[in-house]
DNA sequence: CTTGGAATGTCAACAAGGCTGACGTAGTTT
DNA sequence: AAACTACGTCAGCCTTGTTGACATTCCAAG
């Protein structure tokens, strides 16, 4: 009871200068977690964008169109323009769904694979020397962190993902 | 030190697939947490880059442009079409170098400290709301892990920061 | 079998916010 | 006096987001 409420209190008080600088550091990191695949991209000519739609079809292989826009939260003329590039480019396959004909199922080709396994081995080894250097408690409590600051729909959509891949 | 082993070798063991949801909790979480000062600028017709020169203007009342620009890491023209509208629309302040007239030195008017508070406070409730769901373990990891995630002069930087607000 | 609606794609136009390059002006330093 | 620095600005370009309108294709319900 005492424990409870010294967790709560205490331990979990934070000043508003302390939030501050944990949006601070939310910021910076970020631009560090996107700068390898910016640089990447950029010598190919794609944008984070790309990058966006490779990852959760690299994810999701045989992912609808209406499916990805979901996750993604753009418009679909915005994931289009995306897309059709990366189809023109060779990275994606757009096939025609099996039941539902309407639907389009996306896919990496092989070179598509090969971009995205480049993309991720960069952001994976930053993530892991971040992680590596925090230790191993630290890395709890950062994906506890991350993941109660979604929205709460998008939350109960990642954690239901997370489930599944076991 | 068989404590030390275990500790790096098994603990920090971690997987690509784990690495990657790690990843995509970074990607949704950062849009949750832009998600409401995004509402709140765009009512004013601003976006994030407003938000960034004012988040950082109030953290250093006086702060010349050569030196926001370092921190934003973005040309000086992006910024300045930034600046421009907020000093139009008396949201900020520049004042011209007191020992070396060619600097200006930006502040906040008291408008611009009121839209600062909006934004900050609806941050912050996100942010704290989402510590005191995670747990009081969880901050120091999730601090940890964000500082490591940054490029390393900017992490000297942020640290030197966190330091001088003491 | 027709028709409504869903899924997809496309055209056009626009805005924010990045970028480069060039240039001007004021002020400081050498 | 010359060189450098800080800042602002004009022009033009790109990516990536937006809205709105419209065509096509196809499933499914009446």
């Amino acid at each position: 009871m005492a424990e409870d409420l010294r967790d709560s209190d205490t331990l979990l008080f934070l000043t508003d200068a302390q939030l501050r600088r944990a949006i601070e550091a939310m910021f910076f990191a970020y631009r560090g977690f996107t700068a390898d695949p910016d640089r990447i991209l950029s010598e190919r000519g794609y944008g984070r964008a790309h990058h966006r739609a490779i990852h959760f079809i690299q994810r999701a292989p045989g992912s609808t169109v209406t499916n990805l826009l979901a996750i993604l939260g753009v418009t679909k003329q915005s994931l289009n323009r995306v897309l059709r590039t990366l189809i023109e480019d060779g990275l994606v396959e757009s096939r025609v769904g099996p039941h539902d004909r309407r639907e389009r199922h996306l896919y990496l080709t092989d070179a598509g694979a090969e971009l995205e396994a480049e993309l991720s081995t960069a952001q994976r080894a930053r993530m892991r020397a971040a992680f590596r250097e925090a230790g191993p408690e630290a890395v709890a409590g950062f994906r506890q962190v991350l993941e109660h600051m979604m929205d709460p729909e998008l939350r109960r959509l990642f954690a239901a993902a997370r489930e599944g891949d076991r």
